[in-house]
DNA sequence: TTGACTTCCCGAAACGTTTCGGAATAGCTT
DNA sequence: AAGCTATTCCGAAACGTTTCGGGAAGTCAA
C-alpha cells in the first residue's frame, strides 16, 4: 500500500506512478514532477521485497565464512566485506553472510543459499584447486566469482599471483646467500597453498638448488610454531623459512626463539599477507602485501557484470603482491663478508634469543 | 508457480497444499502425506520472497562493520558473525552485512537499512555511551540488540564487564607491588573504553593509590606503541601498563623494547581480548578472554525473543571476562625478595631489548 | 427427517511492485 | 472530414505465498 497511496492522493493510476518514478518515457513531464514531489513528501521508498518477487530476483549476494580450528578471525574476510560493502549497497544488493566449517557442512550451506533462492550470486573464497562448491554453483547456473583459481577454470576469478610472489621471495633469499630454504605451507589442495609452494619450488630449481624441506598445515600460529620446530630439528637445518601466511610465520618466529635462533640473522623468515601484526611481531616480519581491497573491487566488477548478463567464463585476473621488507630476513649466516654491515646494525639493537612456552 | 504446481498435479487447491505443508490441522492425514511426498519429489522449496511479501517481514538481521583507520580486521566481528551464522540460518533469517566508517556515514547506512525495509532487526556493536544509532533505532521502533551498554539503557544489550576485569587486573598489578600503573585506553565515548578506564581508576582509588598516567586513542598497534612511548617518557614512569585492548598492548610491548625495558620484568603489560596474536607476541601477553561466542549467543537469544514479540527493554546481560595469565606481567621491579624466583626463570630465557622501527 | 457438529477442502483477497497491451485524446496530414 | 501518429495514461495480470471466511460432505443425536 504505497505506490497506491501516491496514486490515490494524486488521482493517478498505480501504473503511471510506477512508471513516473521508474523514469520511463511515456509519462508527461508535469505528471512526473507531481509524482516525484508527492513521493518525496510522504517519504516513499519502493518495497524491495515486492520488487524482488515481481522481478524474480533476490538482489543479494552471498558469502560463506570458513570457521573451524585455526580459522578464527582471518582478517582477509573482514577486509573483503568492508571493501565491497559500500559498492554493493550502491548497486542495491544485499550481502548475505553465513558461516560453516569447510567440507560437507559448507557445501550444504551453498545448496541452501541457492535452492532457497536467497542469493543471485555468490562470492567464493578459500578456493580449492578442485572445489565441489564451484562444481555445484556451475551446475546450478548461479553467477559467482572466486578468490583464487581452480584447476578446471572457466569461471570468473581474481587471484593474487602467489607463485610469482614466492618465486620472488625465494630468489631474494637465494640472493642473500641462503642455500637451504625451508617451506611452511598451507594444504596443497587450497589453490593459494598450491601456487605458493610451486613458486618456492620452481625458484629453487631455477637456482640449481635442491628442494628444501617442507611441511604443511592449516595456517595458524600454532601450526607455524610446530612445523618450524620440526624443520629446525630435521636433518638438513634450513637457514631460511618461507611461510605461506603471516600467521604461520609468526608461529615460526617463536619456534626460532625457542631454539635460541635469531630471526633475520641466524634464520630468515618471510611471510605473506602483510597483516597488522606482522609489523609488531617479535621481529617485524618481512611479508607480501596482497592488496585485498583492490582484488575485492575487481571481484565485484565481475559479479556485477555477470548479473548484468555477461558470461563470466572469460573473466579472470591475476594480480601481483608487493614485498614489504622488514627485519625478519637477511643474509645467510655462513656468508661472512656480506653480513658485516647488517651485523653491525644488529649489534646496536642487540639480539634476542629467548625460548618461549607455547603457553 | 510452485505451490500451484503441486496443487495441479495432485488435483488439490493451492490453499490446501499450503496448509498441508504448513502443518495446519484442517487437512486430512492422507492428503498431507501425498502433498509432502509430491513436494519432496519435485524438490519444492517455498519462495522466501513471496513469503516475506505476504508476511510483511524481511526475515533478515543487519549488522554494520566499522571501517576506517586502525579498524582493519577486528577479529571480534568475524567471531561474532561466525558464532551467530548457523543459528540465524536455522531460524530462517539472513544476516545482511555492510560496512561504513563511524559517524555520519554509519548512521546513514542504518537509516538505509531501516527505511528500505531491508532488515527486521539489527545488531549494534562498537556501542558508544551516547549513541545516535541507538536513538535512531529506538525511534524507528526496530528491534535491536547492542554489544555494550549505553548511558540511556532500556534496550536489549549484552556486555562484558570491562570495569570488573580492569579492576581485577589493576588489583593483580597492585598485589604484584606496582605503585604506578599507567593506562592506555580506547576513546572514552565508547562504552568499552569508558568502563575499562573506570575499572582501572576505581581499583587504584580503592588501593589508596593516586591515579596513574593515562592516554587514549583508537585501538591499533600503532597507537599503543605511540602512547606507551609517551607514558614511559613522562614524569612519573609507570612500572605497569594496563591496555584496553590487545592491539594496544602489542604496540606497548614494542615501545618497551624500544626503551630497552623488559616486558613482565621492568614493566608489566596486561591486555584484553585474548586474541590469537597475544599468545605469539614478542612476549606472550597476559590478557582477558571475553568469550565472544557466548556473548554472541546471548545477543541472538535476545534478538529472536524480540522478533517473537517480546519487549527488549528489560533484556540485558553483563558477562565476565576471564584472566589468561602469560608472561607479560609480574612483580614490580623494586620489590627484590618476591622477584627472585621469577628472575631466575627469566635468566634462562635471557632478555630482549631491541629498538625497532615503526616500519 | 432434521438439525448440529466435525472434518476436510477451497475461492478469493492481499502483500507491493512491474509490465503488457491497449485506449483515449490531441495534433497533424491529406 | 477522415485517417494517422504521437503522447499520455490506465486496467489487468503476474510474481508465490498465507489466511479469511466460508462450504460441502459425513456423522451423530434427537
Amino acid at each position: 500500500m504505497s505506490l497506491s497511496r501516491i496514486a490515490i492522493s494524486l488521482g493517478l493510476s498505480v501504473t503511471t506512478v510506477s512508471r513516473a518514478l521508474g523514469g520511463h518515457g511515456d509519462v508527461a513531464e508535469e505528471t512526473r514532477r507531481r509524482v516525484e514531489e508527492e513521493a518525496r513528501r510522504i517519504g516513499y521508498r519502493a518495497n524491495p521485497i515486492a520488487r524482488r518477487l515481481r522481478g524474480g530476483r533476490s538482489d543479494a549476494v552471498g558469502i560463506v565464512l570458513p570457521t573451524g580450528p585455526g580459522q578464527f578471525g582471518e582478517p582477509f574476510f573482514l577486509r573483503l566485506i568492508a571493501a565491497i560493502g559500500p559498492r554493493l549497497a550502491e548497486a542495491g544488493l544485499d550481502l548475505i553472510v553465513s558461516s560453516a566449517r569447510s567440507g560437507a557442512e559448507e557445501l550444504a550451506l551453498y545448496r541452501q543459499f541457492v535452492e532457497n533462492r536467497r542469493v543471485d550470486a555468490m562470492i567464493v573464497a578459500r578456493t580449492r584447486l578442485d572445489d565441489d562448491r564451484i562444481a555445484y554453483l556451475r551446475h546450478a547456473r548461479l553467477p559467482f566469482v572466486t578468490h583464487g583459481r581452480t584447476r578446471a577454470g572457466g569461471h570468473a576469478s581474481v587471484d593474487i599471483d602467489g607463485a610469482r610472489a614466492f618465486r620472488e621471495a625465494t630468489q631474494r633469499l637465494v640472493a642473500f646467500g641462503h642455500r637451504c630454504i625451508g617451506f611452511i605451507g598451507a594444504p596443497l589442495d587450497y589453490g593459494f597453498g598450491f601456487f605458493r609452494e610451486a613458486g618456492w619450488r620452481s625458484a629453487l630449481a631455477e637456482a640449481g638448488l635442491p628442494p628444501g624441506p617442507a611441511r604443511f598445515a592449516e595456517p595458524s600460529e600454532e601450526n607455524g610454531h610446530r612445523l618450524a620446530h620440526e624443520l629446525l630439528a630435521g636433518p638438513e637445518r634450513p637457514t631460511a623459512l618461507l611461510c605461506a601466511t603471516d600467521r604461520l610465520a609468526i608461529g615460526a618466529l617463536h619456534a626460532l626463539g625457542d631454539a635460541g635462533l635469531r630471526p633475520g640473522y641466524d634464520v630468515s623468515v618471510i611471510g605473506y599477507d602483510n597483516s597488522p601484526v606482522s609489523n609488531y611481531a617479535a621481529t617485524p616480519l618481512t611479508s607480501y602485501d596482497p592488496d585485498i581491497e583492490g582484488a575485492a573491487g575487481r571481484m565485484l566488477d565481475m559479479l556485477l557484470a555477470q548479473l548484468a548478463g555477461q558470461d563470466g567464463a572469460g573473466m579472470n585476473e591475476l594480480r601481483g603482491a608487493t614485498l614489504v621488507p622488514r627485519r625478519s630476513d637477511g643474509p645467510a649466516p655462513d656468508l661472512n663478508g656480506q653480513m658485516k654491515s647488517r651485523a653491525i646494525s644488529r649489534e646496536e639493537r642487540s639480539d634476542d634469543e629467548r625460548p618461549h612456552d607455547t603457553a
